[in-house]
DNA sequence: CATAGCCTATCGATCGATCGATAGAGGCCT
DNA sequence: AGGCCTCTATCGATCGATCGATAGGCTATG
């Protein structure tokens, strides 16, 4: 996790983390250029303009959290499976990029109309996916919640939660956070206990396979 | 709902506002003044700084919901009853009050660490209550979670996410959301349904209660 | 010598905050 | 009643600082 040595790979890890830190607004230019250690003017030759760079850092890290998602629908037999799948490689990017994923969750509003539209598109995509696996798992008299959309919401703002508090040397272990929510969210769904769904490290691998081995973490 | 007649009022909610919307850098002071209707000047004579108004919105809200949720501590005879209380009046705090309780969960980080320190005394404070109905659970064995303080973290931050998505003229009624939060936390903690617990109509009152009839909604 | 990478210097705009001034309401003394 | 003082509420103008962004030039590599 050191210091990416390209220039613009140190201005997107610097820019991740100054954003989820300080917000977009709450960071300036003059100190995204110290953080990469560039001068200002020579940001500009790597990037656009600021608005760009949050737009690209959010297009990003939802087009691998699509990936991400559509892998494990591919390998789950069934909505049980996949609701598992589906909070743990959630729980498990947002706990490894805790930075990338809150600024997409956080600085949405930071964006101007017309460059938010598409991200909002690639949100809701997303977020369609998990509502349909609800409602199979509903339909399939797996599940049994009052209201599916609104189980929807609440399990997706628990799980997306974990990059609010979840620190890597912190008292729980990854593996741990990612299995109890996926437990949490199970029983939250009224379904029942199922010991033969694949553990935290399958979706830990999966998470690190898609997003790369490369700089943007935190 | 409308505008309050008092500039310091009309101050207060068109920071809460504003500062929701926009969040608090990508708030202006100008802008301030012109949704309070008066010039930047005169700002100045209704508040200190701008950090000044923030932390008194912080403020105000996070004793609300200290007041309230102790009420509901005292009136609940059971882990059980005390769960569902504290899940009912947050949620409907949060959907009554979308926009302070946003700014209390996503401004914190505007804060200079001196102003910082007792706001998260406060909040903390608040979720030590939620730790420890928890765990009185736990031990009568009312409640089955494989960890007690990740299921605090989980249900906290499902219950304020209703605040990034109910609108009051919404798919979904308030009374119905808080039940169903209420539902959905009392399954996730392994507990059985109880059908004696209050209705949302009690913890509405609550709230409503606590937060007067002052003008800061949203 | 062309290009990529990087700089210092600078732009106009806007930031949060303060200035001195004014208008009006209310009290108080004579 | 009239004159005077104080306090509140408000303003336009402006402060120094910082904002995001650009212009133009230097250096090194191919």
């Amino acid at each position: 996790m050191s210091r990416p040595p390209q220039p613009d790979g140190r201005v997107r890890a610097a820019a991740v983390a100054l954003f989820a830190a300080k917000g977009f607004h709450g960071t300036g230019i003059r100190e995204l250029a110290d953080a990469a250690g560039l001068s200002s003017a020579t940001l500009y030759h790597y990037m656009g303009t600021k608005e760009d760079l949050l737009v690209d850092i959010m297009q990003t890290s939802l087009d691998r959290l699509l990936t991400a998602a559509g892998q494990v629908l591919t390998e789950s037999p069934s909505p049980v499976a996949a609701m598992n799948g589906l909070v743990q490689t959630h729980v498990v990017a947002h706990a490894l990029r805790r930075s990338e994923t809150l600024v997409v969750d956080t600085e949405l509003r930071a964006l101007s109309p017309e460059r938010r539209r598409p991200i909002v598109a690639l949100r809701d995509e997303y977020e369609d996916l998990w509502e349909s696996v609800i409602e199979k798992g509903q339909a399939a008299g797996t599940f049994q919640v009052p209201d599916p959309s609104v189980a929807r919401l609440a399990l997706l703002q628990m799980c997306s939660g974990v990059a609010n508090w979840y620190t890597s040397g912190g008292r729980h272990a990854l593996a741990e956070v990612a299995e109890t929510h996926a437990h949490l969210s199970l029983a939250m769904l009224g379904a029942a206990p199922d010991p033969g769904l694949p553990p935290a490290g399958h979706y830990i691998r999966l998470v690190t396979g898609v997003w790369g081995d490369d700089a943007t973490a935190g």
